[in-house]
RNA sequence: GCCUAGGUAGCUUAGCGGUAAAGCGCGUCCUUGGUAAGGACGAGAGCCCGGGUUCAAAUCCCGGCCUAGGCUCCA
């Protein structure tokens, strides 16, 4: 809702048409006059037609306290539906102004201008600095949102479950656990700020290895990619999506904008407040999604879903999904206005089958730490009622994982989700990122009408959201922090923008020996370049070294002559003899899992531009 | 969104009322190199944007924007 007050010397109005049919006859004058008073001008939006009745509480509470500035007891209410263009339906509009009349009669003297006319109106500002105050008030802030917010919510039992099934309480137990668990603990449970005031080391990476920048033409949390940060974000994304169809998800792809219009979109946009980028395009309101759950919902909503169909998984990799989070949570790689997800949905036929899935797929993020050479730690988390029925069931979780495990009992569902995992890195801070997660959904297919068939009866499946690895910048933030922990850093070679450096000692003696030798890589889908730059040998390999390329070698007279090349092995800081074929044959082995790209950038290093 | 700190060359930073600095990078030349950075010279700056104070503002004050930290938030 807006509201506009001018402390006026007096207002006077009267009707002159009436608009279509939403004009108010009784209980409302259709002319009057109004002296000394503050006259407020009020219109009522969309978003506030999912409470009325708390904005008019909230707006009472704002016309008391102008009323109480201006020391005047006189309010006129006047519908003007010209400080907004986002507007409520008429019918709540009205019944908002009629209650907030009510509300502020108990003790102001209130003349209120009928709702649905055309009028005429004179006014006469009395001109002081507080004589023109505008003011925007919402169901949410003061009376929803603070009650539901986190501090004022009953606490949560934490504890830790080891993989024996034995609970433990979660502080106690920290001697016993990883130090990446400690910290887990530290932030989750006991509210410790690690390493107050220092800036996470990725965001420093991010730019020194062109990889990833802001920019200033775009709105915060707008990420852009160079080659080098682009060609590892599109091997990962190519990673998740063979993880995903090998499990059994199948890839679609959706709109990234929806009609506010639609009332299933608006009802479940609503619930998120003011976290969205929104616009309007023609004479439709339209929202960016915020996930590929609309998407994915809206499919499933229209297909003809059997029994045995399910589980039923559609998985899309969303680029992008938009949040419009508040300007101080936007930090580098860990959390952006616009981000790529990974986004897995899977209709199950009851909870059994949710809780398999469930598992399976938990498990299957565990299972991938490696490939990314981070470490996860899992955390459960559950309603108490969840928790009580299904502890055995939880116990076989944890010991699935193999990993102590964070247990989150909430005493209410505050969420959509009765019972989710996820999975935290630990940046080199000692602060948690969460990544992976999977979510029992008890709510959405009975909102966005998903249903399946069995027999003569349909139901509504319980839907799990999963995102697989966390979203893809998320995912790249978590190995640059990982790789901040390492005494040599790095990335896994699969990831690495150059897997192979040539250094040819004199690039116009030897340059033509490494082409030879990088074009036999590339054949074998390994990428390769040649630093064919005019400078030091000893500089060369230095660049090798801040380039973080895993596998180096210098070309000289010996190699050009001889079978065998001294092959540096960055992450062992050790240097092998060993012949190209022997090379191609390890690098082969190391990347059989792993999706293969070609270089983003020219093959010689003199070539390069500067993108930073 | 609120509070704190910062915004100076392509990058990282120094300067903090009186002629704008350094390192890296870039360009030219010398060096023709063997496992972590050869030398010389040179180009390069509406000192974030808009107002104000002052004889004089990158420097002080106010507002805005951006970045980080903290709070809150993370469906």
């Amino acid at each position: 809702m807006r509201l506009l007050f001018i402390h006026s010397d007096h207002l006077e109005f009267e009707v002159t048409e009436e608009i279509g049919d939403l004009a108010e006859h009784e209980g409302v004058p259709l002319d009057g006059r109004m002296e000394d008073c503050a006259v407020t001008f009020i219109t009522v939006e969309s978003a506030d037609a999912d409470d009325p009745d708390a904005v008019v509480t909230n707006a009472a509470t704002e016309i008391r306290d102008v009323t109480g500035q201006l020391q005047t007891s006189r309010v006129v209410l006047y519908p003007y539906a010209h400080l907004s263009d986002d507007l409520a339906p008429p019918d709540v509009a009205k019944a908002v102004m009629q209650a907030l009349e009510a509300d502020i009669g108990t003790d102001h003297e209130v003349l209120r201008a009928p709702f649905g006319w055309y009028k005429a109106f004179e006014v006469r500002c009395k001109g002081h600095p507080l004589s023109e105050l505008s003011r925007h008030v919402s169901g949410h802030d003061e009376e929803e949102e603070a009650p539901e917010s986190t501090a004022d919510r009953e606490p949560s039992e934490w504890h830790i479950m080891t993989p024996d099934g034995e609970l433990h309480d979660a502080v106690g137990a920290k001697s016993d656990v990883s130090d990446d668990m400690q910290a887990f603990i530290g932030d989750e449970v006991e509210d410790v700020q690690a390493s107050p005031g220092e800036e996470p080391p990725h965001l420093a990476i991010m730019r020194d290895k062109e990889l990833v920048g802001y920019d200033d033409m775009s709105d915060a949390g707008n990420l852009r990619w160079y080659p080098r940060g682009k060609l590892v974000r599109d091997c990962l994304m190519d990673w998740v999506d063979d993880l995903i169809v090998d499990y059994g998800g199948m890839p679609v792809e959706t709109p990234i904008m929806y009609d506010l219009g639609v009332r299933a979109i608006d009802e479940h946009a609503g619930k998120f407040g003011e976290r969205q980028y929104r616009f309007e395009s023609g004479d439709r309101r339209m929202m960016l999604r915020f996930a590929a759950c609309f998407g994915q919902f809206s499919i499933m909503h229209d297909m003809y879903i059997t029994e045995n169909d399910l589980p039923l998984r559609i998985y899309e990799m969303s680029t992008y999904s938009f949040r419009r989070e508040q300007r101080g949570e936007v930090v580098g790689l860990k959390r952006q206005r616009a981000f790529t997800m990974p986004d897995m949905h899977t209709a199950t036929r009851d909870m059994d089958q949710a809780r398999e899935e469930l598992e399976r797929q938990a498990k299957l993020s565990l299972s991938t730490a490696d490939d990314l050479g981070v470490n996860y730690e899992p955390a459960i988390r559950m309603t108490r009622q969840f928790f009580d029925e299904n502890e055995a069931w939880v116990q076989e979780l944890v010991a699935d994982f193999d990993k102590p495990s964070l247990i989150e009992v909430l005493p209410t569902r505050h969420h959509y989700w009765s019972a989710k995992v996820d999975f935290a890195v630990i940046d080199s801070l000692g602060r948690p990122m969460e990544n992976p997660t999977v979510q029992i959904d008890v709510e959405s297919a009975e909102r966005f009408g998903i249903e399946y068939h069995a027999g003569e009866e349909t139901y509504h499946p319980p839907i799990l959201h999963y995102s697989p690895s966390g979203s893809i910048e998320r995912v790249t933030g978590a190995i640059l922090e990982t790789a901040a922990k390492q005494e040599i850093p790095r990335f896994p070679t699969w990831l690495s923008p150059t897997q192979v450096r040539f250094v040819p000692v004199r690039p116009d003696l030897h340059g033509e020996a490494c082409e030879v030798m990088a074009d036999q890589l590339e054949e074998a889908d390994i990428r390769a370049d040649i630093d064919d730059r005019d400078e030091s040998v000893g500089k060369r390999i230095a660049g090798a070294e801040t380039d973080w390329v895993p596998y180096y070698i210098v070309v000289g007279d010996r190699e050009v002559e001889g079978d065998t090349l001294g092959v540096n092995i960055r992450a062992e800081d050790d240097e092998l003899e060993m012949t190209l074929d022997a090379l191609i044959e390890h690098l082969e082995e190391e990347l059989d899992a792993f999706p293969r790209r070609s270089r983003y950038l020219p093959m010689h290093l003199s070539e390069h531009p500067q993108f930073v």
